[in-house]
DNA sequence: TGCATATAGTTGATAAAATCAACCACATTG
DNA sequence: CAATGTGGTTGATTTTATCAACTATATGCA
């Protein structure tokens, strides 16, 4: 059992992967620091997504956060609307704008997943992700993301 | 075939293996950036290394290199040393406080590993590995690592 | 050889990203 | 209603990274 080749492949595979979202994003031209993509992908999963539930998703400093969410909200990709439940807080939402943006990087990520799995058997898929999915229950301690 | 899953599974995957790696480091108390770290372990691994290799290595500007190197320097985990065939560059060494956290890190590093394969059988292993190298190389147009 | 150009590394000035602490408005508990 | 907790914002500060300029050495070529 190669338990060696594990984290190198862990990470050079994520590595890989993420170079070529990156690519993609450049060549796509999103004009856009990864956090800010990041959270506009929390946004776009969550319905009753607000602030707070980014930090934690996101796992950084709230007031970090806020600046993140105001510079979105100034150039348009997103907007504010009131929380019915807690008017301390508000519910996130992309604009057309923002869901453009989501929609390009979903393209992206589709063709990047397509890329990877050439020549890969069905089967070999679902081995992997079966693979994959327990690695992760194996660790996961952690609140996922 | 979920084309849809396999972003997510790598996501998660490689963020639990780095948070395992995460809380290992601070449990083990190393007392180091992660920028520091990987500086370390890329000084490690490269018999004839510079400043200059670790930053294209990290993909990171070098003026920030430097600087991290100096660090590293200052506070006794690595040694510069004449670089025999070129002037201009000197080669780091990891002294043996560097090579100490290097050793540590590794430990951390096998015992994530362990606890992520454990209850799966050296086949599955061998899959996952067979396949996630096959799709490195499906992407991998970049220049590695 | 000697000049032009390239490369390794350093430094200073800045920009960008993140954190901390204090604060306001509203919520929740009792 | 008082006390305490939580979502969000702001200002000060720290950390991390980038850019541009510079030194010293290297390399290629007339």
């Amino acid at each position: 059992m190669p338990t060696r080749a594990i984290n190198e492949l862990l990470h050079s595979l994520s590595h890989s992967y993420k170079s070529a979202l990156r690519a993609g994003i450049k060549d796509q031209q999103i004009p856009l620091p990864i956090t800010h993509i990041r959270a506009l992908k929390g946004i776009h999963r969550n319905a009753k997504c607000t602030a707070q539930s980014i930090a934690q998703r996101m796992q950084r400093d709230k007031a970090q956060i806020t600046r993140v969410l105001n510079e979105l909200l100034e150039e348009g990709y997103i907007s504010k609307i009131a929380n019915p439940d807690d008017r301390r807080s508000q519910i996130l939402r992309l604009s057309d704008k923002g869901m453009k943006i989501v929609t390009q990087l979903n393209a992206i990520e589709h063709k990047a997943n397509k890329a990877m799995m050439a020549n890969l058997s069905d089967e070999d898929m679902r081995a992997f992700i079966r693979i994959g999915n327990t690695m992760i229950d194996n660790i996961g301690t952690d609140t996922a993301q």
